[in-house]
DNA sequence: GCTTTTAATGACTGAATGTTCAGTTAATAA
DNA sequence: TTATTAACTGAACATTCAGTCATTAAAAGC
């Protein structure tokens, strides 16, 4: 039985994971590439075509190298899929975490800044795609889902379900912070994502050829979406 | 140029279009399978396994004939998932337009049996597969996309506009009916039934192994996710 | 019976692509 | 210089599967 996961990356030579102060001397051709690119060029390609239509040699090809070097690093299409979430989504939480242990002032309005944090780092981004790539490929990839569900899903729900409760605490939320309640104050950013990275489209009368005026409608949506899940959550 | 898409149905003999009433003399050996069926058993496949990981083989298995004559029903493997959006979601309006016509009382009652409609009608058999699969299929297949943005949600959104309107003339709803008050409106329950089709769980502390007690944390669910879009929409 | 017509089959094909590996390149160590 | 090691390459391999088609089956007309 192989020492690794099949779903996490090959390890390199143990001279890649000695820290910068002591850079043990190396022997034999320097790399070129490391992993993180290849993974955030793969990112790129299974966002914008899925998980099957994303073949291989292109994902080599935006990262400069050959087919087989993507081998070197990952064992297989599933591992690099399983690379990409992890090191995509894992580290956008901790701000999220952070940002309800510090806050002070009322739960609405800390509802309102980690919405719009999600929605900056995460929905605005390329990273939004991930969210989408997960739905439709989670029944095939059980052990991804599984990671994603963990360390991604789960830890985002707690967060969220802090924040409510924080709210809840205060006498200014109606409803406490249970997994139930936290799903509908993230849907409407999450279907919102999901609907612009699958139909591309987002539904409202807003000019498409203008990209100011479009980042415009967006943020006016994106408002309207968070102060909807604010008012369910304040009633009385 | 073919005379129909390529999307639709291969057309059958005309006798098989020909009313109940007159049917005409037919020759030659009679069908064992209409492609209704045979969508039928597709969407199964396609609701479970998604639409690249369906072999039409499995298809034409599952519905006891053979790859060959699948081909005889539809030009392509295209053609049968366009089959399978149409023929699951299409007919599935209609309902819930006549509830809205029709409908005297609350806004907040218009809408309770619309969400719990939709939900019973879709989001709790097997067509509530066809968003998940709509979500992550429709960037690879822009026909069908285009299909279903506008025979399905392009209605349903229209549907729940009208009835968010309804409550907003009464004077007992803050908003009225726009696309994105809509999109936030289903959001909760359409996340949870993407969530129940791709993980394959809702995130709630139900057990898993008894299902009657399991039904009854899913109403409990729906109705709690129900009642805080109300909220949201009924304020002050 | 015999012919005609439609339905159905399933082995086959061809294209696409994940994966492998023998060979090449570029660096360090002796 | 030469040997050694690690990174990298890309052609070849193996598999999967959508789509095809020659053949067989079953009904109706004569």
């Amino acid at each position: 039985m192989s020492e690794h996961s099949p779903l996490l990356p090959v390890p390199r030579s143990a001279e890649l994971l000695a820290t910068d102060a002591h850079p043990l001397v190396r022997r034999g051709r320097p790399a070129l590439v490391d992993p993180a690119t290849l993974a955030a060029c793969a990112l790129d390609l299974f966002v914008e075509k899925g998980y099957a239509a994303t073949r291989l040699e292109d994902v080599a090809l935006a990262a400069g190298v050959s087919k087989g070097t993507l081998y070197l690093y990952f064992d297989s299409k599933a591992a690099l899929f399983a690379a990409v979430v992890r090191q995509g989504l894992v580290p956008a939480l901790a701000g999220g975490e952070a940002l309800v242990d510090s806050h002070r002032g009322s739960g609405a309005d800390l509802m309102r800044e980690l919405l719009w944090g999600w929605w900056r780092l995460i929905g605005a981004t390329r990273l939004g795609g991930l969210p989408k790539l997960m739905v439709a490929e989670a029944r095939n990839f059980p052990d991804i889902a599984e990671l994603y569900h963990r360390e991604v899903m789960a830890r985002g729900c707690a967060l969220i379900g802090r924040a409510i409760d924080y709210g809840h605490a205060r006498g200014e939320f109606c409803v406490a912070g249970d997994p139930c309640t936290v799903q509908a104050v993230m849907a409407p950013l999450l279907l919102r994502v999901l609907m612009k990275h699958s139909f591309g489209c987002v539904d409202h009368a807003a000019p498409e050829d203008d990209p100011s005026a479009a980042a415009q409608a967006e943020s006016t949506d994106i408002a309207a979406a968070i102060e909807f899940v604010i008012r369910a959550l304040e009633h009385d």
